[in-house]
RNA sequence: GGGGACGUAGCUCAAUCGGUUAGAGUACCGGCCUGUCACGCCGGUGGUUGCGGGUUCGAGUCCCGUCGUCCUCGCCA
């Protein structure tokens, strides 16, 4: 009795070389596109590893084989020679001349191209998400992003840290984001949440003595959907237990420049470079300054105080700013485009935007003639950093608006004047300008709410635990107090947050007291975590890292769809299995839960559901 | 919640100022082809122009509504 040859592959797509020549071998793997001549006849199998030439002969010929089939094929390894090499191909060398061929599995012509040939559209990608997978650029990223991360878990194994589950299902969390919330069938009328992060739970783990805690964690937000932002996301979370700021950092930026390494074979420079919130805003514009250009902010507040120019002078006389950008002559900044950088700036709440082509002379635009003295010429010029025929552009308004706005006008004018090196190799360490902002404000003022709130999150370390007095029972001025927060930040993206964390309970006490949220709240919703930090909590610190973002700037992309399998729309659906949808009665009944539509929603649901495309 | 862009064949797109039977590439099906590798050549199938309403002699095109996708502001401790 003859065993039947078995379908299963001997090696993969990818593999074969002309060292194989003469072997028999089975490939598994897709079809990815089929080239008949007539006479002969060629296909491309596919799998992760590569794409391998199969020749049919006539025999075979008559199997159906369309694409995106699954098959099993066996066949002999032959050599190619001269012009019939594929020098593009890793197996161009070599093709397996079939002798039996199995359909594992058919499939119907695909929705999306796998040829590379067209783009294919989102909504249609994501709804087909297991063929869009199969992309050979889908599978380098999601193969990129396992590799970045457990680099990265190995860096912090090899510094010691434990890597430890903290729960999915938790405790509604006040402050902050939208909670995801589950209903307890246990429980009638109680809720779980699901964690924003786990910071509360890290934090006890330092104060349960842990020291050193990582975890690749999932986070839950129920906030609108961006680009670089969905409903869950990964973060490489982490806290370690008697150390302050540098600490962490040094630790970080051994894992990056492990990470880099391992990952990607980039030699980062250590240690990154710091600057306190305040120098980033002032220099920047933005907190997350992008360090690969320069084009920084220049004050000209004193010019501006003393100038016959009515906006500027009234701008800082009520306590605002008057600041610029100076865009070099070379780069030929027409009306055209001051126009435009004037629409932008209206876009994101400016009055105006004015400007002035310097000129020690006087130079031209709106502000020449408050510039009609050499004096005052050379003043401006001089507090621009700017030369004959610079271009000045300026923003006079609240300090907060002026620095947003000249932020987001220096970050478009970084892109627009092509400000941003080139790399010289895939290598380049240039190319990743990362930087540390620190010390962060404590607190913002929230307009709507008419309260304080912690820019950070409210377990943050103020940068004087006597918190200016407070602790003494003063009343400090909340906005004004600085807190040991920080984010770290690479090409203008921020890949992720921390800080020193109140050990003490009577700090955290008081800065809860802070936020309005009163002794009885304090209790209700904190009273497990303020009785830990009081039985014996190790001052700790911590930081956690997105991966989604990360994942995806270090392959050069800016949507973090391309590193997620399956990632929900800007409408937080799911396209593929349609989630979010309704669920049976009695399901909703089992967790004491009855659903409550809005006016409109309620009138139409009595009706059938529209049908979906199909 | 606000703003902007988009929605036409399985996929990617075109269709002038509102005017003939809505086209092309690709895919698919059939035929030819012995060295292709996005094979080539010939032929063919394929459309409720997202959906609903309106204006008009006439709507893919204009108007209103609605649904969906993307970007963005708010939001995201």
């Amino acid at each position: 009795m003859t065993q039947a040859p078995s379908w299963r592959r001997t090696h993969t797509c990818g593999e074969l070389r002309p060292v194989h020549v003469g072997q028999t071998v089975v490939l598994n793997g897709w079809v990815q596109s089929r080239r008949n001549l007539g006479g002969i006849y060629f296909l491309d199998l596919r799998d992760r590893y590569g794409l391998t030439q199969v020749v049919i002969p006539e025999a075979l010929a008559s199997v159906k084989l369309g694409p995106e089939f699954v098959l099993s094929v066996r066949g002999k390894v032959s050599g190619r020679e001269g012009s019939q090499i594929n020098t593009e191909r890793a197996t161009g060398g070599v093709e397996v001349i079939a002798e039996a061929i199995e359909v594992l599995s058919s499939s119907p012509p695909p929705p999306i191209d796998l040829s590379g040939s067209t783009e294919t559209s989102l909504e249609t990608r994501l709804k087909y998400r297991y063929i869009d997978l199969r992309r050979p650029q889908m599978q380098r990223n999601l193969a990129h992003r396992s590799r970045f991360i457990n680099a990265m878990r190995r860096a912090f194994e090899a510094q010691g840290f434990l890597e430890i589950e903290t729960p999915i299902l938790t405790k509604a969390t006040p402050e902050g984001a939208r909670d995801f919330l589950v209903p307890s069938r246990v429980h009638p009328g109680e809720f779980y949440a699901l964690p924003q992060s786990p910071q509360i739970f890290k934090q006890i783990l330092m104060v349960a003595g842990l020291d050193r805690y990582f975890q690749v964690a999932r986070c839950f937000r129920d906030e609108d959907l961006r680009a670089d932002r969905q409903l869950e996301f990964t973060q490489l979370d982490m806290e370690m237990s008697f150390v302050e700021e540098e600490d962490v950092f040094a630790t970080w930026e051994r894992v990056m420049r492990d990470t880099f390494k391992d990952a990607m074979n980039i030699e980062l420079t250590i240690p990154f470079p710091r600057m306190r919130w305040e120098e980033a805003m002032e220099r920047f514009g933005v907190d997350k300054p992008d360090l690969r250009f320069g084009l920084e902010l220049h004050a000209v507040d004193a010019w501006a105080k003393t100038c016959e120019f009515q906006v500027f002078r009234s701008a800082v006389e009520g306590g605002g700013r008057v600041m610029g950008l100076t865009v070099a002559a070379s780069h030929n900044l027409s009306r055209k485009d001051i126009t435009e950088l004037e629409g932008v700036a209206k876009g994101i709440g400016a009055k105006g935007l004015a400007w002035w082509k310097a000129g020690a002379a006087g130079g031209s635009g709106p502000l020449a003639k408050f510039c009609a003295t050499p004096e005052a010429a050379q003043a401006l010029m001089s507090a621009m950093g700017a030369s004959e025929g610079d271009t000045c552009l300026f923003i006079a308004d609240r300090k907060s608006m002026t620095r947003k706005v000249l932020g987001e006008l220096r970050n478009q004018l970084g892109r627009r004047l092509d400000l941003i090196p080139k790399a010289t190799s895939a290598t380049d360490p240039a190319q990743w300008r990362f930087t540390w902002v620190t010390h962060f404000p404590l607190f913002e003022w929230d307009e709507d709410a008419g309260r304080y709130f912690s820019a950070h999150h409210p377990f943050t370390a103020p940068e004087d635990w006597n918190l200016d007095g407070a602790m003494d029972g003063k009343e400090p001025d909340l906005g004004k107090l600085s807190s040991r927060a920080y984010d770290l930040v690479l090409n203008g993206w921020e890949l992720g947050s921390g800080s020193v964390r109140i050990h003490r309970a009577d700090v955290q006490q008081k800065i809860f007291s802070m936020l309005g949220i009163g002794p009885e709240e304090q209790k209700r919703k904190f009273g497990f975590f303020v009785e830990a930090l009081s039985q014996g909590a190790p001052p700790h610190a911590g930081f956690a890292l997105g991966l989604d973002r990360t994942s995806a700037l270090t392959l050069g992309l800016d949507n973090i769809r391309e590193v997620i399998a399956f990632p929900k729309t800007a409408s937080a659906v799911d396209l593929m299995c349609d989630a979010p949808s309704q669920v049976d009665p009695e399901q909703l009944a089992e967790v004491h839960v009855r659903s409550v539509l809005p006016e409109k929603s309620a009138a139409e649901a009595p009706a059938a559901p529209p049908p979906t495309a199909s």
